[in-house]
DNA sequence: ATCTATTTATAACG
DNA sequence: TCGTTATAAATAGAT
């Protein structure tokens, strides 16, 4: 793909194809990671070299569990629960964790947002949640002084305009008492751009 | 790769990741075909998509053979590198998973419970900087927004400076001219602000 | 699906 | 194998 077009056949030249095998197996590999990662699919590859040696990824659980998993799908052409109960025991186990995971942060979440009925609430429990409030405070006061940043170069910018218009009079009442035409001295020098990219 | 660099991340939006699987996915198996064909390789591809469907491809006999060729190969010589990382990341990821899940089932347990279980200080530290992460998700989109705000009103501002001393210099050359001292003509007009009121 | 502006991948070479 | 560079491919974003 580069230095001249590559014919789709076979290299002939031994080190030339070594070299373009270890490049390319190089490429396909962190493609095939990317896909994965982009797309959140799940992404095996194996390859063999011409003298036998092999390399191999996947991006999930075990080649094991996703070859497990091609032979389900592939065979009855059926996916479905099953398919995923089916899978090694580590793509198992972290899909499980995971979703005890989301689950534990629900109810966290639940807990300390104060959607709780009948909870008792003890001193402890009271200062995790001022510990949220505080977080919180930290937070809103950060964003608070970026709006105040924002205001501060908006009023800036509306004082720097206002400089411009009045130095372009100043420009164009020069001309007249010069006789020169407006464009000579820069008169229509164009500032403005647009000021509508964010809508606060 | 166009248009734009990508943070090899997931892509949130369904639609983009969508396209993005449907592009990539084609990209690699041709790139597995050509590693195949150029260096006489044995490719196979298992690709399955974020809702379970299966795409493959094995360039010389069926998957099945380069399943089993596979499956005796690993075997007798140890895991290839990749695999070596792949496995080891997963028993991180695994050890990791349990260990956030039993901070949050002891969280949980201590806030349902009433106080009851026994969390340590360094352990409430902990779980706040877990809901410190979670919130901190849930604004860092907003965060990042107005950090562009931000960026865009600099540029703005910037431009607006070089424009007014350029037409600042206008004058000046202009008050030359006219034999007419430069005050009279608001060539000093003071037009700079602090600009450190923050600092980012 | 099709069209480009760009980013990536990589062939040739040292 | 590694680095460099010119060029071919892939592809993100838009249509």
């Amino acid at each position: 793909m580069a230095r001249g077009k590559v014919q789709m056949k076979r290299i002939e030249n031994l080190v030339h194809r070594q070299v373009t095998f270890c490049k390319r197996r190089a490429g396909l590999l962190k493609k095939a990671k990317e896909l994965s990662i982009l797309c959140d699919a799940d992404v095996g590859v194996i390859i063999f070299s011409n003298n036998g040696k092999l390399y191999d990824l996947s991006t999930k659980g075990s080649m094991q569990g996703l070859v497990e998993r091609y032979m389900k799908s592939a065979k009855g052409a059926q996916v479905s629960d099953e398919d995923a109960n089916q899978s090694s025991e580590s793509e198992e186990e972290i899909a499980m964790l995971k979703q005890e995971i989301q689950l534990l942060q629900k109810g966290l979440r639940y807990t300390f947002g104060g959607g709780s009925g009948n909870m008792t609430v003890d001193e402890l429990d009271l200062l995790e949640k001022h510990l949220e409030i505080w977080i919180h405070n930290i937070r809103s006061t950060k964003i608070e002084i970026m709006f105040q940043e924002i205001q501060s170069l908006k009023n800036k910018e509306g004082i720097l305009k206002a400089a411009n218009e009045y130095l372009q009079g100043k420009i164009e009442e020069q001309c007249g008492v010069l006789n020169i035409p407006p464009t000579v001295a820069g008169c229509s020098y164009q500032l403005t751009i647009p000021n509508e990219i964010f809508n606060f």
